[in-house]
DNA sequence: GCCAACGTTGGC
DNA sequence: GCCAACGTTGGC
């Protein structure tokens, strides 16, 4: 069954572009533990992801990409040079966990406002006062109300 | 750059 | 286990 995701980079860090030009990527850098937790638990691959790109203007959507391998072990946080390095996880309890993700189509930008302007996208976590979760559900519904706003005729698989 | 919201840390 | 202090996120 396949689950739908937000994932959130800042474009100045690692953009849509980027992640079409690597091809995939490791979701390394996440130190939240609700966001662990959901790559850890609830995804898996084969699952779809928009791909957000916050701290930018405006912040919005720029493509679907899917989890192309189960969580594993961040060893950002294990290599002492990484500005994601960790003193308390060790290999026997790496502490922190990431999901590869590949690109599997741009969709034309759908900003943040214009999310918030579309009422049947009411209830979606990203448009939640004060929630700053990097890795968040969507609903199927939502899910697809969005890739529809950015010019898909449906959800891509 | 500001600041609200939220998560984490650590003293007690 | 409480909670104040602090750090981070991320929209605006």
């Amino acid at each position: 069954m396949t689950k739908y995701w937000l994932m959130k980079s800042e474009p100045h860090v690692y953009p849509w572009e980027q992640l079409e030009i690597d091809g995939s990527t490791h979701w390394d850098g996440v130190r939240n533990y609700q966001a662990r937790n959901i790559m850890r638990d609830d995804m898996s691959v084969g699952d779809l992801v928009l791909y957000y790109h916050s701290n930018c203007k405006p912040p919005h959507v720029a493509g679907v990409a899917r989890v192309c391998r189960d969580s594993y072990p961040d060893f950002t946080a294990l290599d002492s040079n990484s500005k994601y390095f960790d003193s308390k996880a060790t290999p026997d309890n790496p502490r922190w966990m990431m999901v590869d993700i590949e690109p599997i189509c741009p969709i034309d930008i759908v900003g943040l406002p214009e999310l918030r302007l579309n009422t049947a996208l009411e209830g979606m976590p990203l448009l939640q006062r004060g929630q700053r979760l990097s890795v968040q559900p969507v609903s199927l519904e939502h899910f697809e109300i969005v890739c529809k706003m950015g010019g898909l005729n449906a959800i891509p698989n």
